[in-house]
RNA sequence: GGUGGGGUAGCUCAGCUGGUUAGAGCGCAGGACUCAUAAUCCUGAGGUCGAGAGUUCAAGUCUCUCUCCCACCA
């Protein structure tokens, strides 16, 4: 047994997540999670929304909220999202909880403490009809480099080309739309991640356990050099640039840059999850405090790497204090939205609370993992929705489960038929076949879950459901209950194990079936794990085929799996706007 | 422009350190069965592995050039 701990890259809080979020991140970590606890691991799988920064505001701007309360109601609105979808985090956090206040604070100040953090003087836009600085989005102008209007301080969406606020021709103020604005002098805090190069070197040197893209990023960051940036912004909402209350002079105004305190909430809402259920915080973060025995695994979007390589890790190195720092990493490409971009601005796609009108968040999760932006972009459409769920869920597991607890309800008295009552039947080729393939697939799915490879796990769930249905297509009891009821006997006592098995590996994907399948089997919730013994995988299967007391009663589940109709998939794609 | 990923059957994708007739699912065609959500099972047809050149006894799998798609960075 190991302990795990498991984060999720934390979701923006300007909205309800879309299907691309959720399936680069939340959603695998979560199946990751699941697999890993059903193996009996400890683990801790924490999550968060990330509140401050200006994107924030100008979306509590636009909803005519202030942003604490906005931030409130949006949290809410995701938390209740992830709960429909069934993640099942430990903790689900704010980065602006209390907590990440003086967690964030109070690495600031181990930084310089350590001498990482310098304050400098920069050259900021400051609007004197709002009476502040306009960081980032908060200023929009003539783009210096293209001349297209409507340049945002941090980027030109036209040319793409990142800029410096304080570079845009003929600057205005994206709150109130004044002209009034001139260039101020301000002071910043600057965490001089040059000073890390090296000792980051040395460790992403040794860091096992990446995939090559984490790793050729980070070198790439490193071999062009790291520069110092500015952990500061001047604006209202975040976390005050303070230690144990004082305000830094000179920084009454100023909050810590977004990038700095979020993933710090990693830590805060581990601690807030320590403090709301007694356990212990520091076993699963200091490694001089128990934590160095925890293998730490990160979720991410490809977009993150780099702050999860290098950016968070300067953080914690540069604090000079016993940090757990990340063994595995995860990072996943986009899902696309017929052949386009989802877009939460755009309002193209569909969102995490949309989805669960149209479908089970089964269904969902079951798709987007099976079709995981794993190697690339994966792309979404209702067509190939519609088509693996009707395929892997409805006819392949749902029929098998009905077909054989319906026999079994009809024939034999919905009991698992026992041997002492039906004694003649005969082991044979049809049974060794099925050992024979189970004996070689659960390896592999219990491997391609602990090498986080979830496509692979996905289709060696569906092969082994399928197996199923080969063997009953093979034993026949319909036909053996004809002329020998105690040979049909052992069909429906191994289809029946089928059932129940089959049931416990679609936890990690499709838990609520799962727990349908399991409760018409009449399994107690402490019997589902994936404990399957020692040795030779050929007497393991046998064993799980003959797992249920004999005599055990059980009862056919209703329709698992409503399948998905064309007309369905017509009505959704006139709702979306998906095109062919 | 730089870096990385991708371009393999109609569609979605597997193919590890190069080696027998290039695989899976879906779709399609034919057959079987009738316990079941017109489900299932079996068989089959489909690919000059983006283009070109090179290394090798042997390349989808290595090298170079070109080309298209995507992301990140500039």
């Amino acid at each position: 047994m190991a302990r795990i701990l498991i984060t999720s890259a934390l979701p923006y809080i300007n909205g309800v997540k879309h299907l691309g979020n959720l399936a680069g991140s939340m959603l695998p970590a979560d199946v990751y999670a699941r697999a890993m606890r059903l193996l009996g691991h400890e683990v801790l799988y924490i999550c968060a929304t990330d509140e401050h920064g200006t994107p924030a505001e100008l979306a509590a701007a636009d909803a005519g909220m202030a942003v604490a309360d906005y931030c409130d109601k949006m949290h809410d609105a995701q938390r209740a999202a992830g709960a429909d979808f069934k993640m099942s985090y430990d903790y689900f956090g704010r980065s602006s909880a209390l907590s990440n206040h003086e967690m964030t604070q109070h690495l600031a100040h181990m930084l310089e403490t350590n001498g990482l953090i310098e304050e400098r003087v920069s050259e900021q836009v400051y609007s004197n009809a709002d009476g502040r600085f306009l960081p980032d989005r908060y200023v929009e102008g003539t783009c210096p480099n293209c001349g297209a209007d409507g340049a945002r301080g941090d980027q030109c969406d036209s040319c793409g080309k990142l800029l410096d606020p304080a570079d845009l021709i003929e600057p205005y103020s994206a709150v109130s739309g004044s002209k009034d604005v001139e260039i101020r002098q301000t002071n910043h805090l600057y965490l001089k991640q040059s000073d890390m190069a090296d000792r980051l070197r040395a460790w992403i040197d040794k860091a096992e356990g990446w995939p090559n893209l984490a790793k050729s990023i980070a070198y790439k960051w490193l071999d062009e050099g790291l520069h110092d940036r500015a952990i500061t912004r001047d604006m209202k909402w975040g976390i005050p640039v303070a230690y144990k209350g004082v305000p830094r002079p000179g920084f009454e105004d100023k909050v810590f840059y977004v990038w700095f305190d979020a993933p710090i909430e990693y830590i805060s809402a581990t601690k807030d999850w320590a403090d709301a259920t007694g356990h212990d915080w520091q076993s699963w973060w200091r490694t001089d405090k128990g934590a160095d025995d925890v293998t730490y695994v990160e979720f991410m979007g490809k977009d993150n790497v780099a702050f999860h390589t290098l950016s968070f890790p300067t953080t914690l190195i540069g604090s000079g204090e016993p940090w757990k720092l990340v063994d595995r990493l995860k990072a996943f490409n986009w899902v696309t939205w017929y052949g386009g971009k989802f877009s939460t601005s755009q309002k193209r796609g569909v969102f995490m609370d949309q989805a669960l009108d149209l479908a089970p968040s089964d269904y969902w999760r079951w798709h987007l993992t099976a079709n995981a932006p794993e190697g690339a972009d994966a792309g979404f459409t209702f067509e190939d929705f519609a088509a693996r769920i009707n395929s892997d869920l409805a006819n392949v597991l749902g029929n098998f489960v009905n077909r054989i607890t319906k026999y079994c309800v009809g024939k034999f008295d919905g009991k698992v038929p026992c041997p002492k009552k039906y004694g003649g039947g005969e082991w044979g080729k049809p049974e060794d076949t099925l050992v024979a393939e189970l004996a070689e697939r659960l390896p592999k799915l219990i491997a391609y879950y602990e090498a986080m490879e979830f496509r692979k796990a996905a289709s060696e769930t569906r092969a082994i459901w399928a197996t199923g249905n080969e063997y009953l297509t093979e034993a026949a009891p319909w036909s053996q209950y004809k002329t020998d009821i105690d040979q049909a006997a052992i069909g429906v006592r191994i289809g029946l194990n089928l059932v129940a098995f089959f049931g416990v590996i679609a936890q990690p994907i499709i838990p609520d079936a799962a727990g349908k399948i399991l409760d018409a089997m009449h399994i107690p919730k402490d019997n589902r794990t994936w404990k399957f013994g020692e040795g030779d995988w050929n007497e393991r299967v046998k064993a799980i085929l003959d797992a249920l007391p004999h005599g055990h009663e059980i009862s056919a589940p209703e329709v698992l799996f409503t399948k998905i109709e064309d007309a369905d998939i017509e009505e959704w794609k006139q709702r979306f706007g998906g095109e062919g």
